[in-house]
DNA sequence: GGGTGCCTACGACATTTGTCGTAAAAATAA
DNA sequence: TTATTTTTACGACAAATGTCGTAGGCACCC
């Protein structure tokens, strides 16, 4: 089975998706940046739970430990995307999709976009 | 803040919006019929549990207990797929979608019935 | 009235999560 | 070479989760 981030280790996962490879520092500097305050320590631990769980690996470049991700984004996502949408949506894309833009009035530029996407889908 | 179940908590949610108003015992075998082999009191306590959270009502029918939502599904679902999509997909419904769908072909059915609505989003 | 069974109430546990604090190690600055 | 500042390694903890086991209650059957 596909890696399964809690929240918290999902985040971290994001910024070394962005910056990998990445150190503890600059990974918390943005989660800070993002206005997520919390310790530096928590998040070098959530760092080393991800590294012994095989999700990133370790390297040790002069002296300093970057990270990098082990495991790739898209699957990540995908398997994320699929269990919400299996689990919580009968399996219906349309549903979660409608639940997700729900309320708020969806970003029209989104929506022509994801019309271009369903369109070329269909023509397959 | 919306509630926001557990994912077990979710799996009885869904079956009570469904059969509502349910006993633990139909509840349990609806979850066991699911294919997902769990005890009886496995279940209970869930329930129990999701009743002190206020997701979730007791009524006592001559003498048999039953349980109703308080928690509507379309919020809580709502609330379920917005969040994934904003942390884990940018808040686009796009991103969401192409991970969820991915690497499945998806139902020609489902992506009609998107595109209906849709076109339906794009008038307005 | 006593036995048999289903139900509910409760507590117990092992895990997982999210957060830190502290101490040891390393790297830097004085 | 000593202070000082960073970094890393490790517990430690409280809360949340998923699962049960056990003990009482009640209802029904013979």
């Amino acid at each position: 089975m596909l890696f399964q981030p809690s929240e918290a280790e999902l985040e971290i996962l994001q910024v070394i998706w962005e910056i990998e490879p990445a150190t503890v520092r600059s990974i918390h500097e943005r989660i800070a940046a993002a206005g997520k305050e919390v310790g530096y320590t928590t998040v070098l631990k959530q760092i080393q739970r991800l590294t012994e769980k095989g999700a990133l690996e370790k390297e040790i470049v002069e002296g300093s430990h970057v990270y990098r991700a082990l495991v790739k984004e898209t699957d990540v996502k995908q398997e994320l995307a699929g269990k919400v949408m299996r689990t919580a949506f009968g399996g219906s894309a349309l549903q979660m999709m409608m639940h997700a833009l729900g309320n708020e009035k969806a970003d029209p530029e989104e929506l022509l976009q994801l019309k271009t996407w369903l369109d070329q889908q269909l023509e397959k």
